[in-house]
DNA sequence: ATAGATGCAAAGGGTTTGCACTTGA
DNA sequence: TCAAGTGCAAACCCTTTGCATCTAT
């Protein structure tokens, strides 16, 4: 083999370094201090309070790359646009009230969904939302 | 009370009459014979072989009519586009390969799933996907 | 005859991209 | 320095809508 080339991985290309600009700070904080997931229109606006004259394209751009690097999971609610929450959140649901809009984390998960699946069928992951009115609308 | 008005439903105004046209007809009998979810493109190619020149606009309108009148039912995969199955079809839920793009039917349902949510929540409905290989592309 | 349905094209709404400028490393 | 990141606007894609025309009833 040639000389060392001293970080690849494997045989993959060299990764682009990553910046910490002051727009990606802010999009970060914006997940990390707000307990449910958003939409890349809802974190322009919180993100925007922290940085002035941010740009909805680069919403759009830092949530790819976050995602991409494992940072932020993408949350699809039935029927309505994508969201994004924090990877680094235990394995669970969501519950989606139609009174109020609002997304809620659910933390129990049934945990045999894989047997409902042909025998033969490979599942590998599953998404379970739940929909109807949270204790507030309920009233 | 006033004399009677044959046919309204009750305060609601009257329902304008659908037609039968060969557009519409092609459309039903698209989602007779397949056998799983149709996005409104899919549906489009399949009905364009029964009714020539028929186009998008007339799917999504004869879509939405067919949702409404009880008649299709929305089906959400996430990060897919919008499909759409026969409401006349016992509780189900999917199976989506990421390996051949194809949507199965599971016709088993885990029935305690309204246990997981606080005790206060409404749950209404629940939408559950299951990801992975089937059995043809795990070989 | 006449209101519902259609096809076309234009308009919308959300997301991506090209480009010149800015900025972090 | 200088390529990654940004803002802006144009481009895209999917879906909806306006309008003249067609057609089931």
């Amino acid at each position: 083999m040639g000389k060392a080339s001293e970080n690849d991985k494997s045989l993959s290309k060299q990764e682009p370094l990553k910046r910490n600009t002051a727009q990606r700070q802010a999009i970060r904080q914006v997940f990390i201090d707000t307990r449910r997931p958003l939409s890349p229109t809802e974190a322009l606006d919180k993100a925007a309070k922290l940085k002035k004259g941010i740009g909805i394209a680069t919403i759009y751009r830092a949530v790819r790359d976050l995602v991409d690097e494992g940072w932020l999971r993408p949350v699809e609610i039935p029927g309505q646009p994508p969201r994004y929450e924090l990877m680094d959140l235990p394995h669970h649901h969501h519950f989606h009230c139609h009174g109020c809009g609002r997304t809620f984390d659910i933390h129990h998960c049934p945990g045999e969904l894989m047997d409902i699946a042909p025998k033969d069928f490979l599942v590998e992951s599953h998404h379970l939302t739940l929909l109807g009115l949270c204790a507030d609308c309920r009233k």
